[in-house]
Parts: C-alpha cells; sequence; structure tokens
RNA sequence: GCCUCGGUAGCUCAAUUGGAUAGAGCAACGGCCUUCUAAGCCGUAGGUUAUGGGUUCGAGUCCCGUCCGGGGUACCA
C-alpha cells in the first residue's frame, strides 16, 4: 500500500469539495518533504490556484485544513509559499514497519506461472582476449538488471552469445602456429584466456611491423593493411574454417575451449551465470537462411557483385549490408540467426540487449531488419544500451596497453580489502576460510558498487591509480552497516528478548526513527523504478540512503541499552527490517552481506 | 559534413522526471571511542549547473543558438 496513492485519491475529493473543480489527470503531484521543512509528504498547489481563483498560500491552506479535519491519515498541516506540507498520523508509520516486517518479501512482486518472460542478453564477449573492465560494467549491468526484473515479477532467462567465429580469434590462431611453440594453459600455467590474448598481442604486433615495413617501400597505407601476410594468413584460416577443414576446426576448438576455462574461473569470480549459451559459430548460418529468404522474398536485394543489402530509406536510414560479396555473413546477419533461435526457443515477451552505447545504430537496424522479416516482436526488443568505462586518460585501448583486466582488478581489490581489514582486525575470531571469503565479498561489494551505482546511459570515469575507496558512499559502508546490525540482533538473540509489532497508543517515535520509516516505506517504490527505469543505479542510491539513515539513528539511540521494553522491542524490528530490505537490495546488484566484518 | 548522446563543487556521482535555499562521498580542515563494530557519527569550507537567449507562477531538467567532449556514420564486431 503506497501513502502516495491514498492521498492522491483524498486530495482529488478534497478539491472537488472545497473548491468545486477535478483536479486534472496527474495534477495532484505529491514528493517528499524536504528534511529542512516540517512535514512528510508535500503537495505542490500550483496546478489548482487558477481554478481555485484563491493565492496559492490561500488554496494550500484550504487544503490542509480541510485534510487535517477529514482525512484519517493527515494530521497536520503548513504551509510554505506554495507548497503544502502535510504530517502523516504515526500508526501509518508503524503500520509500514508491521507490514515490512510480517512479509516474507518486502518490496518485491513474485514471479507466478502467468509472469511475463524476458529474455536478457549480456557480457557477448569475443574469444580472442581475457574480459577487461568494459566487460565488468556489461556483466555486473546484465546481472543485476536480471534480479531487479525477476523481483518486479518477471520470468528471467539470462543469455550469453558468445563470438566465437570470426577473425578476431583466427589472428590469435596464425599467432600460435607462428610462435606458439605447442604452448598450451597447462604447460605456461597461463590461464587459457590470457594466454590466446597474448597471441592476439603478437599477432597485432607483427601485423603493425608488416605495415610499416610495406609503407617504407612506398605501398599506400590501406593497400598496405590490406595486403600484410599476417592478416592474408589469417584471413585464410577464417575461410578454411568456414570450409570446414578439419586441422583448422580443431585448432579453434582447442583454442577456444581454453578461453571458456578463462572465461568460467572469471564469471565465476564476478558472481554472474547464464541460464543458456548461445554461439555465434551456431547461429550465423540462421542468420544466412533469413537473409536469404530474405532476398528471395524481395524484402532485401541484391548488388552486381552478389552482395546483399536492406534498404532502410523508408525508416529514414540508410542501406545496410547483410551479406558479403563472398556469401559469408556480418555481424549483423549472425544476430538475425540468434534473435531467431531464440524466439523458437523460449515464449519471450520481452528481449532485452544489454550492449554498451556504441551500438545503438546497429539495435536500431536489427529490429527494423527483424520487422522486415515478419516478426512481429522484432520492434519490440529492447536495447539497453549503457556507457563506456573510461580511464582519466581517456578511452581504454588494448593496443596501448591501458586495458585494465577483469581478473587482475578482482585480485588486486580483494587485496587491499584483506590489507585493510587486518589492519582493523576485526576479523579476528574468524578461520582463514571465512576472512578470505569475507574479502572477496567485501573487495566484490566496493567493485560492484562503485559501477551500479551510476546511472547506466552515463559514460563513468574510472581510475585505476586509485583504488576504489571503502569509506563513504561505497558497497563496504552498506556491508558494514549490516554486519553491525547483524551482531546487535545476534546479541539480542542470545539474551532471548521478544520483540513484538504491537505498540500502545501514545507511543512516540523520535526523530530519527521517523525518517527511518519513510525511507523504509519507499523501499517498494524503488523496485519498481529500477525496474521500469532499467536502473540498477536507483537501487545503490536507495541502498546508501537507508544505510545513512540507520547510522544516524544507530549513533543516536541506543538499542539494546535501551530501558523501555517497549522502544527496545520496536528498535529490534527496526533494525530486522533494514537487514531485511538491505539484503534484498544490494542482493539485486549481485552483492553478498558479511555477517562480520 | 551528417546523425546522436553528453557538459552539475578540485575529483567521482545525485537531484522524486518542470517544483522549495542544486545534494552526497572522496580529498582538505576541526570535533566525537570507558558506552550495541570509529569501514561510523557531527561540523567547516567548496557552485553564475559550459555559455547566450527563449517558454512560465517556477528551468540543472523543455525549445533555439554557440563552445567543448564522447559515440556512430565499414564488405570490423
Amino acid at each position: 500500500m503506497n501513502i502516495e496513492k491514498l492521498l492522491q485519491g483524498q486530495i482529488t475529493a478534497a478539491i472537488e469539495k472545497v473548491f468545486g473543480f477535478t483536479p486534472a489527470e496527474g495534477s495532484v503531484q505529491l514528493q517528499q518533504t524536504r528534511r529542512e521543512f516540517e512535514g512528510d509528504i508535500t503537495l505542490v498547489v500550483f496546478p489548482f490556484v487558477k481554478n481555485a481563483r484563491k493565492s496559492p498560500e490561500e488554496t494550500a491552506r484550504l487544503l490542509g485544513e480541510y485534510l487535517t479535519q477529514n482525512s484519517d491519515l493527515v494530521e497536520d498541516y503548513n504551509v510554505v509559499k506554495g507548497f503544502l506540507n502535510l504530517t502523516i498520523v504515526r500508526e501509518w508509520w508503524i503500520k509500514v514497519l508491521a507490514n515490512a516486517f510480517r512479509q516474507d518479501k518486502f518490496g518485491v512482486t513474485e514471479v507466478t506461472d502467468d509472469s511475463n518472460l524476458v529474455m536478457i542478453e549480456y557480457s557477448s564477449p569475443n574469444t580472442n582476449k581475457p574480459l577487461h573492465l568494459g566487460h565488468i560494467r556489461n556483466n555486473l549491468l546484465g546481472y543485476s538488471l536480471s534480479e531487479i526484473m525477476k523481483n518486479n515479477g518477471y520470468k528471467v532467462v539470462k543469455t550469453n552469445i558468445v563470438n566465437d567465429r570470426g577473425i578476431h580469434i583466427c589472428k590469435s590462431m596464425y599467432a600460435w602456429q607462428q610462435w606458439g611453440e605447442g604452448k598450451t594453459p597447462e604447460s605456461t600455467g597461463i590461464k587459457g584466456d590470457h594466454l590466446v590474448g597474448d597471441f592476439y598481442v603478437m599477432f597485432d604486433q607483427q601485423y603493425k611491423k608488416e605495415i610499416t615495413e610495406l609503407k617504407e617501400k612506398g605501398v599506400p597505407q590501406e593497400e598496405a593493411e590490406n595486403i600484410a601476410p599476417s592478416i592474408q594468413a589469417a584471413r585464410e584460416l577464417l575461410r578454411k574454417w568456414e570450409a570446414n577443414d578439419a586441422e583448422t576446426v580443431n585448432l579453434w576448438k582447442t583454442m577456444n575451449q581454453w578461453v571458456y576455462d578463462g572465461f568460467d574461473v572469471t564469471y565465476k569470480e564476478m558472481g554472474v551465470d547464464f541460464d543458456k549459451i548461445y554461439y555465434e559459430s551456431e547461429t550465423y548460418l540462421h542468420g544466412k537462411d533469413e537473409v536469404l529468404r530474405g532476398l528471395k522474398e524481395g524484402i532485401f536485394y541484391q548488388k552486381d557483385d552478389s552482395s546483399v543489402w536492406a534498404d532502410l530509406t523508408p525508416a529514414g536510414l540508410d542501406q545496410k549490408l547483410l551479406l558479403r560479396s563472398d556469401g559469408t555473413s556480418v555481424y549483423m546477419t549472425q544476430d538475425i540467426g540468434t534473435a531467431q533461435m531464440r524466439f523458437k526457443d523460449y515464449p519471450i515477451d520481452k528481449m532485452v540487449y544489454v550492449v554498451g552505447n556504441e551500438q545503438n545504430y546497429h539495435f536500431q537496424v536489427l529490429a527494423i531488419l527483424l520487422d522486415m522479416l515478419g516478426y512481429e516482436w522484432g520492434k519490440d526488443l529492447y536495447h539497453f544500451s549503457y556507457g563506456m568505462v573510461e580511464l582519466p586518460s581517456g578511452k581504454m585501448k588494448s593496443r596501448e596497453g591501458t586495458v585494465v583486466d577483469a581478473d587482475d582488478l578482482m585480485a588486486e581489490m580483494t587485496e587491499v580489502a584483506r590489507k585493510m581489514g587486518e589492519e582493523l582486525g576485526k576479523l579476528e575470531g574468524l578461520t582463514k576460510e571465512e576472512a578470505d571469503r569475507t574479502y572477496k565479498m567485501i573487495a566484490l561489494g566496493a567493485l560492484k558498487y562503485f559501477i551500479l551505482k551510476v546511472d547506466p546511459k552515463k559514460n563513468m570515469t574510472f581510475n585505476p591509480e586509485e583504488s576504489i575507496d571503502f569509506n563513504g558512499n561505497t558497497g563496504p559502508f552498506i556491508q558494514y552497516t549490516h554486519a553491525r546490525i547483524q551482531s546487535v540482533l545476534r546479541k539480542a538473540e542470545d539474551t532471548g528478548i521478544s520483540i513484538g509489532i504491537d505498540y500502545p497508543n501514545d507511543f512516540e517515535l523520535e526523530a530519527k526513527e521517523k525518517e527511518l520509516l519513510k525511507t523504509i516505506a519507499l523501499f517498494p517504490d524503488a523496485v519498481t523504478q529500477a525496474g521500469t527505469e532499467y536502473s540498477p543505479a536507483v537501487i545503490a542510491n536507495y541502498c546508501y540512503e537507508l544505510t545513512k539513515q540507520f547510522n544516524q539513528f544507530y549513533h543516536d539511540h541506543s538499542i539494546l541499552n535501551e530501558s523501555d521494553p517497549v522502544k527496545k522491542s520496536f528498535r529490534l524490528v527496526l533494525s530486522t527490517v533494514v537487514v531485511k530490505i538491505l539484503r534484498t537490495g544490494m542482493g539485486m546488484l549481485g552483492i553478498e552481506m558479511p555477517d562480520r566484518m
């Protein structure tokens, strides 16, 4: 039950009664009362002053007077300029707490058999190099979004399309053939994805060298890029692969497997997973079939060089290539095939692609193409377009060695967490395993929160020089508060205090307690908003706000040493509910909450 | 060139979608541990919201211009 919705109805009725007109749809605007003013909920009265034919102050005063007299929710009011600040009866806030305490899953919508199914694609790596910071943002957003949708009552299928095929992996394969000396992850002790990535770098160095040499001989840049022996060799591998050459396919399988094994470790460390994995090598042929069908049905057209194109000028766009002149497929072809397979495999109500904003155009086109091909769900696909992660020096560039490696970053953060934890010496009673688990929890909490608290649509800056904070508006701050509450609750349990949710009529709330209750009451709205806006940041900011509120309360009022048993009981309920919300909320960000730290 | 997204405190980010005196954290400075975990709490300082106009009771938010930056505009993905 939502206080604003209830009030909206009462205020509409009040306006009709007091001023004799019906307010326009959506004109009853309610907001949280700012902390510097008295009151809980504020009505903006400007939209009504014209019809009320009174000054803003007078309009507000008359409404406030009426509501205080006639509403069971409003116990007092005050007017500041055109703002009517309403004080909600104390019983309401107590009821909110009791509700949250009793409910098994406060603030979330449970999934039922009738729930809509949303498929969320995220991660979708190339298999020629290890995951980096950019992938981390993608993975964290995708995982978090999945959790948020689940908590908004959707069935969720998490999916990953692995780009296992193409010129990029052939480059690593060629380099391995040239300079690999039979090296494997086992023989070198190097994680598979990193090993393959090393060869990709080797290829690039060789390729660059060849281009330079050719240019010195007077070959123009563009031609040099095209005829360099290494790129020719890589292309030859791609041709052999497409022709199903046994040796090539074997090497491809072997090296991809190294990468998958490496990715598995990274995903596990990051705490993300998938329900269904698609491989481009299996979907691209379906895409090709679809494009050829489109050609036969006159939806697409062919040029003299036999390349296949779509005419998107009716949609205000350009011409788009779908098959190369040599018949091989492009990125778009593959995505058409993947989409088709997915809709065959699952009863998808909504398809979400978690892909960076550099591909906005691609997904705009994909939606149109699917629509042209006759899939009614095509235009409904949702591109969850997020911003890039930049370094203080600008964009990350793998060639310049400025990429922040995912494995390294997580390991470094864990070390920082360990050092700090050992300095503070708070985990002394724990076994080494428990302490290690906690340090990892804190490190990942810091990293995940740092990334997810930012509006996903915006670019963000990451400075690898300054390690991520553990104080202030951070994951560990919230984790720490959770651990402190758990500690109090453990002690309460040990002493066998009974906690109840029935309070006498004269039970008074402290100011900090009421602030906390108001914030608790907002949790369901935050979950809903995060779902409709596809925004983990909404959850992160909410959790921070709640945590801050709790810490202020915790600082000012003792829980276990409170002499009044009713107050003590009330505060324990309050603490229990905060723990519950933080676990649910941070869970939606993929962040675990330690009981000690 | 064209399309598109953005510019908020020294730094990293908010701002209930057009509402009150633009808020947090970090960094700086000053307080608070004999008391439920100080990874905490309180305070000081920090802003012409890139810039010029417009719309209205009200603009960081909407419209137009200018400047600066990102991305896209590939027979790359």
